[in-house]
DNA sequence: CGCGCGCTGACAGCAAGCTGACAGGACCGG
DNA sequence: CCGGTCCTGTCAGCTTGCTGTCAGCGCGCG
């Protein structure tokens, strides 16, 4: 499974890259129109999430040109501000799904699959790490093939966990994760929803580094 | 695997011909109501989608005048603003299934595959998933057998859980696909259609999850 | 040993979702 | 036209259970 993400804020990029990569897809991403363009056009891919606001060629019109040369893979607009327009033009230059900022990578996840389930590919819905194991698709969580039932919240904790499963996740950054930086919580509130998971998963799932942060315990 | 497109936007038409072919169909497409009604009524189409508002001869009556003819291949009817009064007519008319503008092309080409298959006798008109049942011909819906009336509105909704029951659908994408973001509603809306089809389905069918969206109980 | 980081159980506030009531509007039959 | 019926969005109140805060404790580390 080959994804193409085009956006240019490298943030945004960067989380849709990792996002897209834990779903089972391998990863390129471009800032630019123009490339965008060269590169749907040239080469063969299984999704393409596209960000609407672009330097150099606008990203309806990278659209369109893809669908004018007969390019037919599922495409994923996002765009700013999900104007009732912007929609319409959307869908009209040829998107096959369109997600308005700001948007959940669960959604956006979940909605990628679904068109490449469509387009007539399989991708992995699930993603182990350990005795844990995520289904993206069902938003459900199992430790050594048993189902836990865990709050949204929780989830997205072990979604991130998952994601960075490679590295030692600061608290910081979960913190900031959970509830972005406008929103300030008590560090203490992220240590409660880390207790309160052990509790369900039982021990040897989610590990502590003292001083730097948390990560999931490899096999 | 034949399909005839009949639409007289250019770029819609673009759009199927793109979306269909990407689903395995060989498209040709017109935008013409007579020269549809001739094509339709002298080949052997697997498929054909319509749209309503045509150029010439209407496309309900190019429906009607194939159905008396005796043609019987798959019609999937396409039209602006859908509504229920519009639907009947189409039904009435023959039409094997239909799609209010807009929609994705995703939805479309779901709904393609399961008139093809239909049509080829190997899937049944039921969709089931756990206790319940639809039947995408009669737009019925049955609980362990058992027959309940639903209204247009309910009977999308479900849809839409039954397409995609698989996974977690979003509220957000619920409301996208019921509504349109053009014609905005409260969250509430959903939730009181929601509460609506669980009195009449009974408990078990339609599941939450909260902080994410809704799901149909798998058996 | 003492400090500080992290863990935990209790608890209260709050938000998500559910429900019943109501009203506007579409449709239908007279 | 007019009255009845059905559908459906909105509203308000309610329930449920999630989640942040707090206080106190354990434990590793210096």
């Amino acid at each position: 499974m080959r994804a193409l993400a085009v956006e240019d804020d490298p943030r945004i990029a960067a989380d849709l890259r990792a996002a897209l990569t834990s779903a089972g897809f391998r990863v390129e991403t471009c800032g630019d129109g123009e490339e965008a363009w060269f590169r749907g056009d040239t080469e063969d891919y299984d999704l393409v999430v596209l960000d609407l606001g672009l330097p150099g060629l606008d990203g309806l019109a990278v659209l369109k040109r893809w669908r004018a040369a007969g390019r037919a893979m599922p495409v994923l607009v996002l765009t700013a501000r999900g104007t009732w327009q912007e929609r319409v033009e959307g869908i009209e230059a040829g998107a096959d799904d369109y997600l308005p900022k700001p948007f959940r990578m669960e959604e956006l996840i979940a909605r990628a699959r679904a068109l490449v389930r469509r387009a007539g590919g399989h991708a992995a819905a699930l993603q182990e790490a350990g005795a844990l194991a995520l289904d993206t698709n069902r938003m459900g969580v199992a430790v050594r093939g048993v189902p836990v039932q865990v709050t949204a919240l929780e989830y997205r904790l072990l979604s991130y966990l998952m994601l960075h499963r490679d590295r030692v996740v600061p608290s910081t950054e979960l913190l900031e994760h959970l509830y972005g930086d406008d929103d300030a919580r008590e560090a203490n509130a992220l240590e409660a929803v880390i207790a309160r998971l052990r509790r369900k998963l039982g021990p040897g799932i989610i590990a502590t580094r003292r001083g730097f942060g948390y990560f999931l315990e490899p096999a």
